[in-house]
Order: C-alpha cells, then sequence, then structure tokens
DNA sequence: AAATCTTACAACCGCGATGTT
DNA sequence: GAACATCGCGGTTGTAAGATT
C-alpha cells in the first residue's frame, strides 16, 4: 500500500517559523480549535504542511505550556519515569504539566544523559556502568533471582460460600510489591502489582495472562499455565480514554507457570529491575 | 577578531497505529 | 478486508548562539 506524501513538498515553507506565521497559527486555532491539520495550513493561510502546523503549535505556541529551565523536581520524575518506560517521552511528558515530549526528550539527550553518566549511571538502564560488567554474577547465581509468577494464587478447592465471594479479589506480598490478583471473565487471572519504587508517581503496573484471540473453551481454562505475554502499566489512580498502546513483539512461544527472568535475560528488558522484556503497556492511561 | 567547536533545541522525516471509505 | 487518509510518536538533522582556540 502506497503511502501519499502528507503534503505537497513544492511551493511549501519549510524551516525556522516566522513570527507572522505564528501569528496566523495561533489566531486560526483560537478562533477554530485544533482539529484537520491536513486542511488548518490552507483555512489559515499558510504555505506548510499540517504536519508542520501541529508541530509547531504542540510543541511551541500552546498557550499552556510552561517554557523555562526544568527544575530539579521536573528532572526526579523524567529520571524516575525514563528508568521505567525508556524513551516513551510522550508518556513521559503526560507526567510533566506544561512538557512537551519534545522538550523532554530534547532535555534528556543535552542535559539528563550527561548528567547521569558523570555520576557513573547508564542512561539506557539506569544502572551504574561498573555494575554492566555484573554478567558474570548472574552465571554464578549471586545475583538476587526475582521470579514472576504468572500461576494462580486461588487454591483451587474453594470450599466455602465466603471463600467463593472473596475468589474475585486476593492479595498478597511478592518482593515488595503489593499484589491484588482478579478474575476476569474468560481470562483465569489477572495480576495487579501496586510497584512501591516510586510511589509518588502513582504508577499501577499489571501482569495479565495472554489475551485469547481463539474461543476460551473449558479446557483451556483447566490448563495451570499460560503464556506471560501481558504486562502492563496503569496510572492507579484515575482512568481515561486515551490509551497509549505498545505493544511488543510475538512473545507466545515462551510458556511457564513460573517464569524464571534470570533464564530470559538475555531478552534484555529491565522493568522495576525485573529484567524482563514481556511488556504491553496495553493500557498505560495517564491523566 | 576570526575561525572552529560545542551546545541547545526547533523542526523535519519516516513509520506505525488508527480511522474512514 | 483492502485501500487510503490522517495523526502522533520517536529518531534524527539543521542551525543559531555561545564558548573556546
Amino acid at each position: 500500500m502506497g503511502r501519499s506524501p502528507c503534503c505537497e513538498k513544492e511551493h511549501m515553507n519549510k524551516g525556522a517559523w516566522t513570527k507572522e506565521e505564528d501569528e496566523r497559527l495561533v489566531s486560526y486555532i483560537k478562533s477554530h480549535g485544533e482539529g484537520c491539520w491536513r486542511s488548518l495550513p490552507r483555512a489559515a493561510g499558510l504555505l506548510r504542511c499540517g504536519k508542520s502546523c501541529r508541530l509547531r503549535w504542540i510543541n511551541y505556541l500552546r498557550p499552556d505550556l510552561k517554557r523555562g529551565n526544568f527544575t530539579h523536581d521536573e528532572d526526579e520524575v523524567i529520571i524516575k519515569l525514563h528508568s521505567l518506560l525508556g524513551n516513551k517521552w510522550s508518556l513521559i511528558a503526560a507526567r510533566l504539566p506544561g512538557r512537551t515530549d519534545n522538550e523532554i526528550k530534547n532535555y534528556w539527550n543535552t542535559h539528563i544523559k550527561r548528567k547521569l553518566l558523570s555520576k557513573g549511571i547508564d542512561p539506557n538502564t539506569h544502572r551504574s556502568i561498573n555494575a554492566a560488567k555484573d554478567h558474570d554474577l548472574k552465571k554464578t547465581g549471586d545475583q538476587v533471582v526475582k521470579d514472576v509468577s504468572f500461576g494462580s494464587l486461588f487454591d483451587k478447592t474453594e470450599k466455602s460460600e465466603e471463600q467463593k465471594q472473596n475468589k474475585n479479589q486476593k492479595q498478597n506480598l511478592i518482593n515488595g510489591f503489593v499484589c491484588k490478583e482478579e478474575r476476569v471473565e474468560r481470562h483465569p487471572v489477572v495480576v495487579v502489582v501496586q510497584e512501591k519504587i516510586c510511589p509518588e508517581l502513582n504508577l499501577e503496573l499489571r501482569i495479565s495472562p495472554p489475551w485469547q484471540n481463539k474461543n476460551y473453551d473449558d479446557q483451556t481454562r483447566e490448563r495451570s499455565t499460560y503464556t506471560p505475554s501481558h504486562l502492563y502499566v496503569e496510572n492507579g489512580m484515575e482512568s481515561s480514554s486515551d490509551t497509549a498502546k505498545c505493544q511488543t513483539e510475538d512473545s507466545s512461544s515462551i510458556s511457564h507457570s513460573s517464569l524464571d527472568i534470570s533464564s530470559i535475560s538475555s531478552l534484555g528488558y529491565d522493568f522495576l529491575g525485573l529484567n524482563t522484556r514481556f511488556m504491553d503497556f496495553r493500557s498505560f492511561e495517564m491523566n
């Protein structure tokens, strides 16, 4: 399927925006609102492509932008969120009112990266650069191995009505995380982990069994093991209709009832120190 | 003072996701 | 379901301004 260019390349201005162009764009959006970026330039009398207008508005002209230097607190939040989310700049920006993803990305690349490196911290892994040499530790077993169980915490022999009533909600502690387990129709278990590392970020880690695309029959229901294919994080406080999705590659070839993270460390995704790649921020909700 | 290098950040580009026909 | 349109994201580039030689 061919992709048409977002705009006519000829007769279009490129590069830095002039004051007059800014004024035209701001004036148009103030009276008509945002929307349909493709048709906006013509309607606003701008020789720019819609994409360029959108970027200019979002990153520079929006009235709610904070601008100015980043505070120490903002630095800390960015670093913590980056350690959790990686280069998901839009998600990070959603947690910093008045800051844009582009601004944070630039700030990360020009300031924070260097700051972390000067402290001997690898900005990609958020681990000590020296600690990166601990590869051998994994082999010798000196490292603490964290297991994430994808098996049910439910007792299969529920006896009383009370037990049955409670079966849809259980709580437990695993490696310092507060874990709730819930039954969801068509999916045997969803484990919700309220992470404790950065409580001020108010993030919630949700681990679930894979979505069953095919008919979910009783035979499947009886299986005690299932594929750890979805692990997602969501805002623990609020929910919204906006969800950011970033699915991983197919992970369905691996099936364990208890997943030894150390055995898959070669896959290389470090999340909350779990060192797992089975990430699916399927409903990372931000407000 | 001029040339060169470095830094900061605005803007561009390509691509995937999603919506529409 | 295919084809196409649009949006939004993340990586990269271009360039102005400041620092250094």
